[in-house]
Parts: C-alpha cells; sequence; structure tokens
DNA sequence: GTCTATAATACGATAGAC
DNA sequence: GTCTATCGTATTATAGAC
C-alpha cells in the first residue's frame, strides 16, 4: 500500500510557492477566473493549504498585487536614478527599462488588465502604485520646463506613453493572430518594438524647434 | 392568486434583447465570468430562453463577438473613403474617429480585452477583424511612399497608434485611481484626450524635414 | 415561445486525522 | 504543517408543462 510521500514541513518555502503559482493562475484568469485548485496542484500541495497560509481566495489575490507593487519598486525605475539624468535620456532610459520590465514579467501587466477589467480597480485602489507612475510625470515636466520637451498635458501624455508601450504585450493573444507569420514574442521582434516605441515616443514629445 | 404575466412572444425582439443584455455581461465580465441568469434577467426572460435561441453560452458569446465586427465595419472607418484623403488628413480622422468610437461604445474595446485575456484570443481568430485594421495600415504605408510621413515599420506603428487610442479608454478603472479628483469620463476630458492624443501620433509620424 | 423546476457538476471553503 | 474527505452553494444546462 504505497501512499502520498508527504511533504517536507516548511513554511517560508511552501508559502512562496504558493504564492508563485498564484500569481500564475491570476495572470492567466484574474480573481474570478482564478480556481484554487490549480493554485494548489501548481505549487505541489493541496488546497488546505491556501487555506491555512491564506485567509481566502481574495486575501491571496490581494497579497499577489502587493508582492507586484513591491517587485515593481525594487526592479524598477527606482535605481536609475532618473531625476539626474537629462531628460530626453530619462524619458528613453525609463520607456527602454519599462518594455523590458513588461517582457520579462509579463504577468505584472496581465494581472493589472484583468484587475480593471473584472474588478473595476476594486484591489488596484487598495495598493500605491505611485511611485513608478510619478517618474514619469517628474521627467516629463522637467522636460517641458527646460524647454526641451513640447508643451503637453502630462498626465494624458504619461497615459499615451503607457499605451504605446503595453499595447504590444497586453493585446498580444488577440494580435498575434493579425500577423500568423511573425512571433511577436521573439527577442527580435521585442526588440524592435522597444526601438520603435522609443522612436516614437520622442518624436511625439521632444521639441524640435529649437 | 396573480401570476407573472407572460411575455409577448415576438422571437425577432426577444433574440434582439438577449444579444444586448448579453454584450452588457460579456462586457463586464468576459465569457468565463458572464452569469447566464445575469443574461436572463438583463433581457427581461428567462435563462431558458437563452438555451432556445442560443445553444450555449459559448454560441451566444460567439454571436456577440459576430455583432460586434460588424457594427464595427458598419459604422466604424469604411465610409470614411479614407483611400481618397491626404494621408495626414485620413490619419487624423481615422484617430478622431476610433477615438469616438471608444467613447461611445465602451463595451467594444472591454469585450476584447477580455477575450484576449482570459481566452487567449480563441474566439477572436474565428472572426475577420482585418477591414478595419487594414484601413489604418493602408493610410501608414500611403504616407510613407508619398514622403509626408516618415519610415517607419506599419505595423508597429499601427499598434502604438492603438496603444496610445486605448489605454485612456480600457485601463480606466484602474488609472481613475490615480487622478481621483479629474472625471476622465467628462466629455471635456474625453475631447482633450483625443485632440493630445492625435497631436501626439501626428507629431509621432508626419515628417518634419520637408 | 415562454415558463418553472430540477438535474449535474464545479468550486470555495472547512473539519479533523496525522 | 500537511493531508483527505466533505459540506454548501452557485451555476450551466435540460425536461417538461403551458
Amino acid at each position: 500500500m504505497s501512499r502520498k510521500p508527504k511533504r517536507i514541513r516548511d513554511a517560508e518555502v511552501t508559502k512562496a510557492q504558493i504564492l508563485d503559482a498564484a500569481m500564475e493562475e491570476f495572470a492567466k484568469y484574474g480573481l474570478n477566473g482564478a480556481r484554487t485548485e490549480n493554485i494548489a496542484s501548481g505549487s505541489g500541495v493541496t488546497k488546505a493549504m491556501i487555506y491555512y497560509y491564506f485567509e481566502s481566495k481574495e486575501t491571496l489575490y490581494q497579497e499577489v498585487l502587493n508582492q507586484l507593487a513591491l517587485q515593481l519598486n525594487e526592479l524598477g525605475l527606482a535605481k536609475l536614478n532618473l531625476k539626474e539624468l537629462h531628460p530626453e535620456i530619462a524619458l528613453k532610459t525609463a520607456v527602454y527599462e519599462f518594455i523590458n520590465y513588461q517582457a520579462t514579467h509579463p504577468k505584472f501587466g496581465r494581472i493589472l488588465w484583468h484587475e480593471a477589467l473584472q474588478n473595476q480597480g476594486k484591489y488596484y485602489k487598495q495598493i500605491d502604485w505611485n511611485q513608478s507612475y510619478k517618474y514619469l510625470l517628474e521627467i516629463l515636466e522637467k522636460g517641458m520646463k527646460q524647454g526641451c520637451f513640447r508643451q503637453l498635458d502630462p498626465f494624458l501624455t504619461a497615459m499615451h506613453i503607457n499605451g504605446v508601450c503595453n499595447f504590444y504585450f497586453d493585446a498580444y493573444e488577440n494580435i498575434k493572430h493579425l500577423t500568423p507569420n511573425i512571433d511577436l514574442r521573439s527577442p527580435e521582434m521585442i526588440e524592435k518594438h522597444a526601438e520603435a516605441a522609443i522612436d516614437f515616443i520622442m518624436a511625439g514629445v521632444v521639441n524640435k524647434g529649437e
């Protein structure tokens, strides 16, 4: 009579594995669509463990969002010290890093889109995302003040820049059908997107009249 | 003994009402998240009617996507005869009309985002969206050939333009929390977005060196 | 063509043994 | 700390009366 081998008991490890699998599942289906059974099997534990470490599926989801915000602030734009650079260089760098982040962390954007669409931003609201967003605003405002950027609405411009960077990745599952012969996820195409996006954005923002 | 008044029997009307309510529900929650009960109550019929007129929730969803593609082709860019205009005017018009379409048909973008995210474009693939997408490509290519647009990758540029137009609307539920004092859905703000988007896109595309 | 009632199942969450 | 077994409910879909 062989039994299922029992798991090594390690709270830290188990909790981290659940969070990882949860991020994967939430990225695919969002809070509502995610299945606790999938999170359990994805992390190699039973469903009951999820409720031992986290109060509910909802709490687990909130924790995933928290982790996301932490990761973004750590790995993201903070360490680049963009404020001290020339606005043009700062903006180019920020856009490049942001696209790179999207390419290497595809779950990030997807979770936030699911959040906006199916939860109407209910949980997004509970988390402070401002740091990363404000960097971009500051760069734009500084560039306008210095005259190297055109006079634009900083908020709308930030949204437009975001759209240029994001759409390629987050609408991928639809637009891949428009170009069946091109692998939009290949490093070469992503690099092309990054270059074209930077070119497009800079042309849209930089003041050529000087 | 009062009874629930029976519905007037009219197949056409009932079917249309179900489709309307379904579009509403799918726009909110996508195929998986949508509840047939909500679609039923939203259209004033019972759940059984959905299965009488449509094979299943899935079939109903496919029909909604079909309707969407039809509406887009009818109301959209086709009637503008953009090919005969100067590329700059054509692009400005296309962007303006597209933003206007998004503003007046918010369900359109939401359904497609849900489709990309939760179904990985499985049903999107079954429908021909090419017309509307190809208009934009043709405008860009014509402008580049004539020299009034810069030499850009037409496909990537089309994606970037799409991102500029869309993000404002489709990420609304998240970004509204970033600007609690501004109503991003007011006609004034949408008009500002449209103007800024056109300005941004034209600056990114038009060849200034001539 | 429309309804009520219900079958069948999937899923979040919990109890309790080990 | 981890497991198995199960409860309770929500939900898609169908059967059958009117």
